[in-house]
RNA sequence: AGCAUAGAAAGGGCAGUCGCUAAAAAAUAAAAAUUUAGAGGAACGUCCGGACUUCACAGAACAAAGCGCCGGGUAACACCCGGUGGAAUAGUAUAAUACUAUUUCUAAGGAAAGCAGCACAGAAAAGAUACCGCCCCAUUAAUAAUGGAGUAAGGGUGAAAUGGCAGGGUAAGAGCCUACCGCGGCAUUAGUAAUUUUGCCGGUUCUCUUAAGAGAAUUGUCCCGCUUUGCGGGAUGACGUGCUAAGCCCCGCUUGAAGCAAGAUCAAAUAGGGAAGUAUUCUAUGCCGUAAGGUAUAGGCAGAGUUGUUCGCUCUGGUGCUUUCGGGUAGAUCGCUAUAAUCUAUAAGUAAUUAUAGAUAGAGAUAAAUGAUUGCCGCCCCUUAAUUGGGGAACAAAAUCCGGCUUAUAUUUUUAUGCGUGUU
RNA sequence: CGAGGUGUGGCUCAGUUUGGUAGAGCGCUACGUUCGGGACGUAGAAGUCGCAAGUUCGAAUCUUGUCACCUCGA
């Protein structure tokens, strides 16, 4: 298995997962607040692994810019997991996470590049890592 | 050359690395790997019209919604093309006003079926009305004041004000009466005025046009006559009828409902449903039975369907137990992308468009793919001695599919119109 | 895919049904009151009624188009 693919069984796709991790996920912001995520886990699972999803709110800019900013977070994501994959293979942990953005909006930032999101997942992927222990 | 407005076309290119979705063939328990394809002119909005799918459809009435000059195009339309009438603007001539236009707008049937409204001003805003004025009467010391009755000839208001003139008549007035005239209305020239000139709209008849409409003549209503389609005569008189229907409304025409989360197939979990058998069950009447009860018919009541409502029509019947059956949610697959498609040529047509021939094209996701990054070239801006260095690239992303409409759009090209400068 | 609503001074709203004067509260400005401030009193300013076109003598109101925002259903 590639390390830096993002294939369909690693995205969270029922409603039933969005609604159980809205209602009862953590929460945990990034160093400068712009990502927010939230997660949830089971330990001993059956099936181990990191699900994740990116969530943009309808209101933070039209769809050419909320199709681009889940891209770039897919992307930050798909480029730094793997430690966080290995962790959760090894210890039978099946995690699932939803990526939104804070205070962002098309109007704040309309040219978002790549660069600005990495670091703040690379924040977020470290600090549940943390959690989880 | 430049600027403005309107229309049309285009909406950066090549290569590398990592990744996503779909398809293909080989292999197969699965995965990986290979090849190919992968957002728009508006995909936006969801404002119209269809295709397609499911449900419904004995019939009648009503409601509701939509449309409303004419002809053509189209699968269809509230779209498009061509024309008619109206309004605005500009120019030319003018007494009003008319004519012209590569311009702009135009939901444009009916106001004499009825209802409603018409601010302010004004006496009165629609079956008229009394502020000033005029006139009569009463009271008071009164040519004045107050009160009452009558009066639309005169006044001024407003977007909009209801035959003319002369005489009679009267307290004053009024088609109240008479003669002459007008006889649907409006504006206007000349004239002191009667009167008259011209134009516009309404009705009727005739002619022309496929039609909207245009042209000519004529002008209340009824009757009679004749040299019969027009002229003459007589009688009659409510002399009354402004604007708004994108207020209600009337007239004419059209419309079954819902939408791909339509719908079809497979089908976990949980709860419940249908059918058969059996026990029990509302009212009335008939029959059987000594009785308990059984059975038949009718009715009531309740529910469902007739997907706007009503009538009408059709169907079903409460509860317990036993047996048996399938529907169906999560989820999966199909629907799911070839077409009223686009371009070119020829022919028909003023045009929209149509016919024939040839060529071209190839997304199909479902918390939802089409992305990120690097280099080179091209475009724009700033900067530099220098392509030296730096920066920028609109609007906006498929969600069943088509035909239109609407709105957004950096930059480039191009067409038309206008402005203004320079040159000859 | 379908259904509905809102847009009016700086803010929150009324007025739209039935066309003719744009209004209320809070806030703002000035003056008075107070040693000063607050509260109170008096006066005043502030609105292309989201935008465009049409109907009408006349449009915030009627009609059509359009822009933005919000809500709901399958």
């Amino acid at each position: 298995m590639k390390s830096f693919s993002l294939s369909s069984n690693e995205r969270i796709k029922s409603k039933k997962d969005f609604e159980d991790i809205f209602k009862h996920g953590n929460i945990l912001f990034s160093f400068n607040k712009k990502v927010k995520a939230s997660f949830i886990y089971i330990k001993e699972a059956d099936d181990p692994g990191v699900k994740i999803a990116p969530a943009v709110s309808k209101r933070a800019g039209n769809a050419v810019w909320r199709n681009r900013i889940k891209r770039l977070i897919r992307e930050a994501y798909r480029l730094n997991k793997t430690g966080l994959v290995s962790y959760c293979k090894s210890n039978h942990i099946s995690l699932k996470i939803v990526f939104s953005l804070n205070y962002i909006s098309k109007k704040t930032a309309p040219n978002l590049g790549l660069i600005d999101l990495t670091d703040s997942v690379k924040d977020l992927l470290n600090k549940v890592e943390k959690k989880l222990c």
